[in-house]
DNA sequence: TCTGGGGTCCTAGGACCC
DNA sequence: TCTGGGGTCCTAGGACCC
């Protein structure tokens, strides 16, 4: 007999910015005033990533434009992102949950499921609903002490409930969802609040007279999926409080990966653009080759001053993590679906992953060899001295970052996704 | 100087094969 | 010479999550 708890840091960015100022001796906590965690308006990179209360009863809300959210609200407070800061933060909490129950699923830097188990003698009731309560006030109070933030643990019978519990009033509270709950404290809420339920899928809903959760709960499941096909069967069952994913700590596999930038500004040029592509495999190919991986399918996204988005994707002739290889191809995606209108942001992303082992036994390749060897030395060299030992020289007189996306750090933190798709 | 970046999964439609 | 049908692969696009 166990229950799930989901643990949800109550404005994470924006919390752990506080938290930590105040801890270098800022008098003013950021929680209290309406503030934002914000990304560079002259890097073009200006949307909330995190709110306060206060901001967010400006009808502020995260992904809009800063400027956006200065309309709103004139005095608002804007601090950049710090991510390493984040992740530190994450692990400690991690650290504390680790104290509570040995299964954790970290779902974001943010978010955590806990698999609770309840000692063997105690039957599931009322008795094991209040030991379940009482463990979750714990966590939730060490955390706060320990480390100065406050957090939400939402407690259900599976991961949908814990979940949609753990977003009901905030901050800093235990709710439960158990199943006898549901009706009363789920079904009237409106349907764009359940899990896997966003804008389109709301919208579409109330064309049909859905309007809560309960509604759509109640709705035969056959009209759903002839509706919204199969992710309609999903949200049906969620509806009813149905979700048998397990809690698991085992990573999920990677399924593809990429790097995409905003520029800081347009390209205009066939030259300009190979080298942002560059910049970007070299990021990307690396992040392949340090999880063993080669790439079977290669996509480029652009991104005009419109912003209108468009992608195209290749596959290879055979799989390959070699950064200059993927830059060939990208380049030559790039040439033959570039609508020749400025640029605002570019994308590389690899999926249809394989393993390496074949690709470095093989001894057909001799003349890759060479450049496994330079990539290998490349890595090895950016591991020891920094990701900016070691660049290309085309980047030397430009200004053009040589490297573009996620830095790869040792600690850097991969928090597999909850399985969506049953 | 107004709109990020990292993912997963599903579906439609076309090409191609038998 | 009047145009079935199943299956696979591939690409583009869209929806959702944090």
């Amino acid at each position: 007999m166990f229950y799930v708890f989901h643990v949800d840091v109550n404005s994470a960015y924006l919390s752990w910015e506080a938290v930590y100022r105040l801890q270098q001796g800022d008098s003013l906590d950021l929680r209290t005033i309406p503030a934002v965690v914000g990304g560079s308006e002259a890097d073009r990179h200006g949307i909330v990533l995190a709110k306060s209360i206060p901001a967010k009863k400006y009808g502020i809300h995260t992904g809009e434009t800063l400027y956006g959210a200065r309309q709103k609200c004139p005095g608002l407070v804007v601090v950049p992102p710090r991510y390493e800061l984040y992740i530190k933060c994450s692990e400690a909490m991690v650290a504390i949950m680790n104290q509570y129950v040995p299964l954790i699923q970290r779902y974001s830097i943010d978010e955590a499921f806990l698999h609770y188990q309840l000692p063997p003698d105690m039957m599931p009731g009322q008795g094991a609903e209040a030991a379940a309560v009482a463990a979750a006030r714990r966590l939730k109070t060490q955390i706060r002490q320990e480390l100065g933030f406050t957090v939400n643990v939402g407690i259900g019978p599976n991961k949908l409930l814990a979940k949609m519990a753990s977003e009901f009033q905030k901050p800093d509270q235990v709710h439960t969802l158990f199943r006898h709950e549901v009706p009363e404290k789920m079904w009237p809420l409106p349907v764009q609040e359940l899990f896997f339920v966003g804008r389109a899928t709301a919208r579409k809903l109330r064309g049909y007279n859905i309007f809560s959760i309960g509604q759509l709960a109640a709705t035969d499941p056959k009209l759903i999926h002839c509706w919204l096909k199969k992710p309609g069967l999903l949200i049906w069952q969620y509806a009813n409080g149905l979700d048998d994913s397990r809690v698991t700590d085992e990573p999920m596999p990677v399924k593809s990966i990429g790097n995409s930038n905003t520029l800081s500004f347009d390209v205009t040029d066939r030259a300009t653009a190979h080298q942002i592509l560059l910049a970007l495999c070299e990021t990307t190919a690396m992040r392949l080759r340090k999880i063993r991986r080669c790439a079977q399918v290669i996509s480029v996204t652009l991104r005009s001053s419109e912003l209108i988005t468009y992608r195209h994707q290749c596959r290879l002739t055979s799989p390959t993590d070699v950064t200059s290889l993927l830059w060939q191809e990208s380049c030559r995606l790039f040439d033959n679906f570039w609508r020749k209108e400025p640029l605002r942001h570019m994308g590389v992303h690899l999926s249809d992953l394989c393993s390496n082992e074949y690709y470095q036994l093989s001894l057909f390749h001799q003349h890759l060899e060479k450049h496994h060897q330079l990539d290998r030395t490349i890595d090895a060299l950016r591991l020891r001295f920094g990701t900016r030992a070691v660049f290309r020289g085309c980047f030397s007189h430009s200004p053009i970052q040589p490297l573009m996306g996620g830095v790869l750090q040792d600690q850097e933190a991969e928090y597999p996704m909850m399985v969506s798709y049953l």
